[in-house]
DNA sequence: CAAATAATTAAACACCTGTTCATATGTTTG
DNA sequence: CAAACATATGAACAGGTGTTTAATTATTTG
């Protein structure tokens, strides 16, 4: 494997790293309908404003969002419309049933 | 928000919990070209057959594979197609430029 | 400029998670 | 059945990470 393709993995694994977070999700998801400042996120999310703050921060460093300040409120967006389809195509996967998950003895014979 | 709605997002965390990791992500990648048994997916991402297995026993688990035995041994393969284009929509996110990442200050008055 | 509001930052802690090394299980072959 | 091969599992350790609490910075308003 090339040297830059182990740097694209290892931003893709960080993006999706982000993502794998029930509060970054959250608020994620929040941030997916509009922008919202970091007060209202927290509502929304139930989680408060200093932990919505640390983790906007990281967000922002993996450009998930974007921050922009009107007065004293800095409101967030998602960044990209790439992250709207993931969230979306993922949704579908979860949606699915599942069946076990066991690693299958082999059949007799060979 | 609703009770499902919360173990929706935590089932979809857990998803891209799973894809946050460097080593999974590049035996995902590996597995994504087709069946492939442990030794060769060790090989292809130099890791060891141990770590290998101890990922792709998570990656079972959350249904990201599925594995398929055929004499000694054990073949996996992506479990969704969903899996394939949330790949390929990152992969386009990433791919893009990096302007800063700050939070702006106010402009004057308002 | 002081007070009030909004958001960020810092420090500390508990917990989780990826990795390694050693051992066990399953499977074919002599 | 024993040996060899392929994979899986268990225990233990190091480092990372989410969360809380408290303090700090930025912005508006009286």
């Amino acid at each position: 494997m090339t040297a830059t393709a182990q740097q694209e993995l290892a931003s893709l694994a960080e993006v999706f790293h982000l993502m794998g977070d029930p509060s970054r999700l959250s608020i994620l998801m929040t941030v997916l309908e509009g922008a919202r400042p970091v007060a209202e996120i927290a509502a929304a999310t139930g989680l408060s404003a200093s932990l919505v703050s640390h983790h906007l921060r990281l967000l922002r460093a993996g450009r998930l969002v974007r921050a922009e300040r009107r007065g004293k409120q800095v409101f967030y967006t998602v960044d990209d419309a790439h992250i709207r389809s993931v969230l979306t195509d993922m949704a579908e996967h979860v949606a699915e049933p599942a069946p076990a998950g066991r690693v299958p003895r082999a059949k007799a014979g060979a």
